[in-house]
Parts: C-alpha cells; sequence; structure tokens
DNA sequence: TGTTGATTGACAGTATACTGACGATCTAGG
DNA sequence: CCTAGATCGTCAGTATACTGTCAATCAACA
C-alpha cells in the first residue's frame, strides 16, 4: 500500500500564516531598530530593560523580567551585559540577601537620553509603509491581541501589578 | 550645571511601541505552536524548512534560506537537527561540488502529515481572541508590512524567483 | 588557459529565548 | 524556635538569529 499523499501544501501558505508573519515582523523590526541604533551598542531588549529600571529604580531581576516581560534566565544574562556597558549597577538588598536591586548608573541615563531619538524614528521606520490610518488599527488590534494572549506565553507580562510588593517587606 | 533630566518615559509607551507588540507577539506565537505540537518536537523553524524542503525538492541550503527568510548561518544548524532526527537527507550534487541537495526522508514526509493539523489549531488559536472580522483586518495589513518592508530584514525572501536557477546549471 | 570574482557550506562569536535544576535565603506554620 | 515550602539568582543545555570569516569550488573573462 503506497503511503499517503501530503495534503497539497503551498509555501504561499506558509507566508500567510499568523505565526510566520509575526516571526518575519519580528526578524525585520529588529533589524530596522540595529540599523538605526547601530551609533549606540544596545539592542532593542537592552534598550527595554534599561527603560523599564529608569522607570523602576531598585526594581530586582524578578520583578524586571515581569514588567518587561523577558524569561528571567534570559535577562540574567541581559544585566550582566548592560553591567559590563557600566549602564546599570547592582546593590545588594539590605534587608533581602537573595535579592539584588538595579539603578542606572550616571552612563546608562546618559546612553538613554542620547538613543531615544533614534529609537523612534526606527519605531516609525517599521510602520511607516502603511498608510496612518491603517497602522493605528494595525497597533490597536495587535495591543488587543498580544493583552489577550497574554497568559498564552510562558512569562506573562505583569506590569505594574509585579511591583505591588516592592517595599512591603515588613 | 546638573544633567539635563529624562524625558518623560513611562512603560506604557513601551508596551504601545511596534517593536515591543512585535516581539511579544512572536513569543506568543511560539509559545502556542510548541504546546500544540509538544507531541512532536518539531519547532516552528524546523517546521518551516521541513515545508519548504517537502515543495521544493532537492534544494540546497542557501536557496531555502531565501525561500523561509532564516539567515543562513541559523539555517546550517537547523539542517543539521532536521538530518539528525532523521526527516531529511543531504545528497552531493553531481554537478556543483559546493552545493548538497536537501530531500525529505520517508520519516520526514510522515511527521509532515501528522504534525499538520496541530500546526493549525496553533495558527488558529494565536488568532482566536479576535474577532474574525479583525483577524482578517490584522492579517492583511500584517502581510502588507511584512511585504513592503521586506527589503529592511537582513535576509529579504526571495520566495520562488530564488529557485529560478535551480537545474539550470549548463 | 589562467586568473579574478562570486558562490557554497562551514565555523567562531555574540545575543536573545526557554527548560529545568540548584543552593542560598526568606516566610509561614506548628 | 525550627522546619516545609516558596522565592531569588544562577547555571547548564538547547534552539533560533545575526555578523564576519574562511577554504573549496565554480563561472566568466581576458
Amino acid at each position: 500500500m503506497p503511503s499517503k499523499p501530503l495534503p497539497p501544501i503551498t509555501m504561499d501558505a506558509v507566508y500567510a500564516a499568523p505565526g510566520y508573519l509575526f516571526r518575519r515582523m519580528q526578524q525585520i523590526a529588529v533589524s530596522i531598530f540595529m540599523e538605526e541604533c547601530k551609533a549606540f551598542d544596545l539592542t532593542p531588549v537592552q534598550y527595554a530593560a534599561l527603560i523599564a529600571i529608569h522607570t523602576h529604580p531598585g526594581i530586582d531581576a524578578t520583578r524586571l523580567s515581569a514588567v518587561v516581560a523577558f524569561d528571567r534566565s534570559t535577562l540574567g544574562s541581559v544585566i550582566e551585559r548592560l553591567q559590563a556597558k557600566d549602564y546599570i549597577e547592582r546593590k545588594p538588598a539590605p534587608e533581602d540577601k537573595r535579592i539584588k536591586l538595579l539603578h542606572l548608573t550616571r552612563s546608562g541615563a546618559a546612553i538613554l537620553r542620547e538613543i531615544i531619538p533614534a529609537v523612534e524614528r526606527a519605531q516609525a521606520r517599521m510602520l511607516e509603509p502603511l498608510k496612518p490610518a491603517d497602522r493605528k488599527v494595525l497597533m490597536d488590534l495587535l495591543g488587543q491581541l498580544v493583552d489577550l494572549n497574554n497568559e498564552a506565553s510562558r512569562v506573562p507580562l505583569r506590569a505594574e501589578d509585579a511591583l505591588e510588593h516592592l517595599g512591603k517587606a515588613g
């Protein structure tokens, strides 16, 4: 008995699949970011971490991972690299010896100030090929989808709620 | 002179940035794919490569990278893993000693046949939280955007044109 | 024909991402 | 007080992704 043939599969079906488009768009977005920010030696992930540390000074790594929705293991090496570049510093928490608190250095605040225009150019470029109205529709739907699918990812975004217990150790 | 303060930055601005949403959605999509396909030991990338090899039997690695828009270096290890799992085989091309031709094995065709329903469930789940009409709008706009931004990525999709010279060595 | 330039696969190096495990530490319950 | 369970940072292992380089090979031109 001959083996059953595969159903008709075309690459066009792959190209139109949501998963493929998401992966491809992510590739493109990173590429544009790196191009606009090539003067700064900061990756998109490092940039997001830096912003989050700026917004939440004294945050610890676990809470930071919830705020930016990075895997905690991944974040460890991201933090190491930011520290090696002298953009952040880690100080042990006096009340909990397991925790290391994260702060921007003067250098980190400076690079953030300088890179922001480039990042905004990059973000604009990603959507530039679409008509302004379509950009808004796309971002709106994608925002909804990411939010509604939050729990489907291994590292759900916890945003501000993740910080509720910060400093309430007593 | 005191250092200029950073412009007001909120995490909300980050959460709404295109690049952030694209990265997040990609995370979620991979997570859903792996969950639906956990019985198969195939990653999204390996799946796409397998489909492309099925669609273009005898393709070589460089052209495959153009057809699925993977980096060539990355594709090398992907091919290695697919070969280790006995899903594909590589045969040296008689007319060009640099090239190795890729074909599905019987095993590879079988796994493809079995995994396709799971992949389709995964693709559907990614969009499920949206209303059907919104799904269509999102996919349409994202498809446009990826297409229009194709050249912005380091590894542009070349699809079928990449295959034009296949077998025309004379 | 002989050499230049392009192509192919491979490799080293860096940076996300995730899984699973581990010791150190803290918290709660008894 | 003291132990059971939770949490924190870290590490090992695997899998994309990309940059840049290299030798082998091929094609094209002088």
